[in-house]
DNA sequence: GAAAATACATACAGTGTGCATGTAAATATC
DNA sequence: GATATTTACATGCACACTGTATGTATTTTC
């Protein structure tokens, strides 16, 4: 018997202390800014060190996209949740609106997700992430209420208007 | 006789040390991005000594301000000057629109006034300037257009509008 | 149970920022 | 037109942060 601290598997471990400095560095870069929040803050407020954040993460941006990726993978699954129940996908495109400002709302959402990430990880690695994290649905919305999939103009007017919505939550904010 | 370039007023020295830097950072900002430039590569680009730079500026974010203040007063004067000759509000509307474009499609513009320019300033600042500059004038324009001076409404459509104009500048890109 | 891989911990080198202090040139004052 | 004062720089330094290299403790593999 011996299940003490000193007993954790190398799975246990990584998910703890990645979840720390993942939280840590959240609340951090939501305070004061990336470029204004120091590793040495960071890991005093996970309570582990340097070395591990330089073994989890290849360098400070690379924990800042992880911390992106996970937020933007919990809007866009707060967004899903309140569409899957719509019957027309004009219903879905009306409570998908509703649930982007909902999610939006939650303190530094917009910072994180429209100030700091696009300039420091750039507009193309930031698409790439809605992309992955299943940030379509605008465009799906709309290519089956309106009956054209497939057509660049869609594309085209779900970029305009996600922006329009980016701006309106930041001007919220 | 003594006219050689040690016979300078304050006022020209200033001015040529200022635009010296000025200039350095816009380009190396727009290279590589503010947080990428350091000022010792500024002023070794604009031949002047850091000395000089804090002389001028209070920091380096604040000599990025000046380059973001002049970059967006470029910007607005483009417009200005494209509109000034339209007939009806909706013309200028239209030409101001082509203007805008074609000021954004200066290289590195989007990255300075829509990247960087938002995550170092913050927004409101960034509003700040553009309403300094005499950034009003789509919400001038189409107010004009509808016949709706001072309706709230109508800055809400020029503040979305204006962002579907920035992220189509962007996509340009 | 030994070897290898993983998860850290610690020390260090390099670089950048902002300030403090010193100097030269220009402008104000008499 | 000489002196005082302000302005425009120049130089050196202290502090902080980043990334890496190197060492150590667990864990897993064989």
């Amino acid at each position: 018997m011996q299940e003490n601290s000193s007993r954790r598997s190398n799975r246990d471990r990584t998910e703890e202390t990645r979840t720390a400095l993942l939280s840590a560095a959240r609340a951090l870069f939501i305070e004061k800014g990336y470029a204004d929040t120091g590793t040495p803050e960071i890991v005093k407020a996970a309570n582990v060190t340097r070395g591990a954040l330089y073994h989890h993460y290849r360098d400070k941006e690379d924990l800042f996209r992880a911390v992106i990726e996970r937020e933007a993978s919990m809007v866009s699954a707060e967004i899903g949740r309140s569409t899957v129940s719509a019957e027309t996908p004009f219903d879905a495109l009306a409570s998908g609106s509703e649930a982007y400002f909902d999610a939006m709302a939650t303190q530094g959402r917009t910072r994180l997700l429209l100030l700091d990430g696009p300039a420091v990880l750039g507009p193309e690695e930031m698409s790439r992430i809605d992309r992955d994290t299943g940030g379509g649905s605008l465009l799906e919305g709309l290519a089956a209420h309106f009956g054209r999939t497939q057509d660049p103009e869609m594309e085209a007017l779900a970029d305009l208007l996600s922006a329009a919505f980016d701006r309106a939550a930041l001007a919220i904010a």
